[in-house]
DNA sequence: AAATTATATACCCATATGGATATGCATTGG
DNA sequence: CCAATGCATATCCATATGGGTATATAATTT
């Protein structure tokens, strides 16, 4: 079956690190396309078919502005990856904290 | 080219949804290979790739005890991902903001 | 209407993937 | 020492990928 198809959901989507270029561009403010292909540095067809996949899984959105089309980042779609990501973080903070607390325990045995 | 390898960075180690299960199992506590086995439902050469891929991005360590090999989650591996979506929660936060100004705004106009 | 600009799509290719299955290799138990 | 257990690795396959290049489509300019 090879891996999901990117297009199944953020997590593929953003896993591309063109992907993550394309967002962080589009975090600064909407672009057209070709300002697209000037920052990435991609041929067009490819960051076609970036925003394409991008647009699938509600990362980006598009507008018409004459022949240009003009793309904007849809933050919400990153929240799902936020969420889950988060249930992780008391995970790496307690062990900060577990650090600390031995460090404590160090200084009270020099006094 | 293909899509970047899987084991090049944790965005993509993470990608697999099987590979988020093995997380979210080893977040409870750590386990040798045959737990993850059953509770995945996989054949146990892939559970074995699987963590192969977590371990080679730092996700998992690994210990051996007797004749098992017991897996512990790294936490501090997911660390960047959180990082990167965090930079992004205030854009759906402050388009949160927006909607909550407009509410207010027509509530005064009711008055 | 023709030419140009701005994008999207189609097709080709090499490669990476995940699942299946078979096998290798330790460690432990009899 | 041999069988069993617990994992890791190798090989095979169908598919999805991203990049390259060519082409289709739509809007604008001349």
């Amino acid at each position: 079956m090879a891996r999901a198809a990117t297009t199944a959901d953020t997590f593929n989507a953003v896993a591309e690190p063109r992907r993550r270029e394309i967002l962080d561009a589009l975090a600064q403010r909407e672009r057209p396309v070709n300002e697209l292909v000037e920052i990435l540095g991609l041929a067009q067809p490819h960051v076609s078919r970036h925003l394409r996949v991008l647009r699938e899984v509600g990362a980006v959105d598009v507008r018409d502005e004459g022949r240009q089309r003009v793309y904007r980042l849809n933050p919400q779609a990153l929240k799902p990856i936020h969420d889950w990501v988060a249930s992780y973080q008391h995970l790496w903070e307690e062990r900060f904290d577990l650090l600390e607390d031995v460090l404590e325990d160090l200084k009270e045995q020099e006094n």
